[in-house]
DNA sequence: TGTACATCAGTGAACGCGCGTTCACTGATGTAC
DNA sequence: TGTACATCAGTGAACGCGCGTTCACTGATGTAC
């Protein structure tokens, strides 16, 4: 049972190694898939792209879209991270919404590469791949309605009015994150632009979710 | 001059012949993009399935961009039909809003494959087709825009917010008939539950554009 | 209407190429004693 | 510590295959007179 505990953190050269090389491909393709989509990436091509030969591939992916699975965890965990950013801070309406918008922004700055791949493949030709990005923001907007519906404002709601909020609210932050995508990152003047526009958009969606209940 | 009109309706054997071939290619490509996205679906693949010699893909498309292209203006050709229903009737608020929903519906419902591509190439890997799909949701957007000024609702609001708001609805409208596209078409039971989380969501984004000058 | 010539959608063969996958291998790392 | 054996990440050659594109062609349709 000693074996278990060393299993994690030393790891063994060897380990270590196959890791690194794990990492290198899932890099690759990530720069790869830039330009295009995961259905149109060649196992040959990664390979190339990483230095290693192309049987070497299968001691770390079945497949492209094994790789792509592993891309999307990949991706939705550095989104995790910033997310508990948002979810910890208490503060009054508007400075929820700045900070949302600020921190996607922030995401899809330093993440453009996770992101563009996520926008992309979200309902692209590679089933697997779609299926892991819809696990992952199903969850993601589980999550945001039990933050919903912990808050005031939701009392009165039902379970599903609070769902349904949570999925536009999700929707929408996809969307936002999409517009963020288009700032070239050499000229992100325009990045403003697009905040204040999400901005409005997502005052105009609380709004509508503080009159709900008025009849 | 004569030759002018005659180019439209008559058209000949030959071109009448010609244009037929171009749209089996067309329809085979949208029924091979069922399960693909277009980056990965191959020439020799399509003319295979049209029944067509390889070469004879070039009288009629440069490649496969410019067939995507040519599939991004006849979907929004049939759905562009479809949203001058919605705009041409004149009701109360959740008249529209049923209405909306409904004919996102049957747009889906009818033209599944067309909508499919449009969702899957939105943010695919061909340039061109992305772009061309970026054209025709702006000018969708620009029309609602206008659309949505005209109301009394309207009033006192600036351009922006206006333009805000209808890419709201935009952006939200895909997502609903993106919904719509899950429901398996042999078991359209479930199409009600979408539709009324559809119809709400949109409710509730009224229900803010009704707030919005409140203060 | 009939004839001679032009057009051009679609053909079929050929090309060189890069693809995904398999396999027996090598040699560094790990393990047992 | 030293030795003998096991493991296994990565190699490199080979395979058959389908790909996109080119080209000279054919033969039905169209045009001029």
């Amino acid at each position: 049972m000693l074996g278990a505990d060393q299993a994690h953190k030393p790891l063994g050269a060897r380990q270590a190694q196959k890791l690194r090389t794990r990492q290198a491909l899932l890099d690759a393709g990530l720069r790869l898939l830039e330009h295009q989509s995961l259905s149109s990436l060649g196992l040959r091509e990664l390979t190339r792209e990483v230095g290693v030969a192309p049987a070497g591939f299968y001691r770390h992916f079945r497949d492209m879209g094994d790789l792509g699975v592993a891309l999307v965890e990949e991706s939705f965990g550095s989104l995790r991270e910033m997310v508990r950013a948002i979810r910890g801070e208490q503060a009054k309406a508007d400075e929820v919404i700045d900070g949302t918008v600020a921190v996607i922004a922030r995401y899809v700055r330093e993440h453009r590469p996770h992101f563009r791949f996520i926008a992309r493949e979200r309902y692209g030709g590679v089933q697997p791949v779609r299926e892991a990005i819809a696990d992952e923001l199903r969850l993601f907007a589980e999550e945001l309605a039990s933050d919903l519906a912990a808050q005031p404002e939701s009392e009165g709601w039902s379970p599903q009015d609070v769902r349904m909020l949570a999925d536009l609210y999700v929707d929408h932050m996809v969307m936002i994150a999409i517009a963020f995508l288009d700032v070239p990152p050499e000229h992100p003047e325009s990045e403003e632009d697009i905040a204040n526009i999400a901005r409005r958009q997502l005052r105009l969606i609380r709004l509508g979710r503080s009159h709900w209940l008025d009849d």
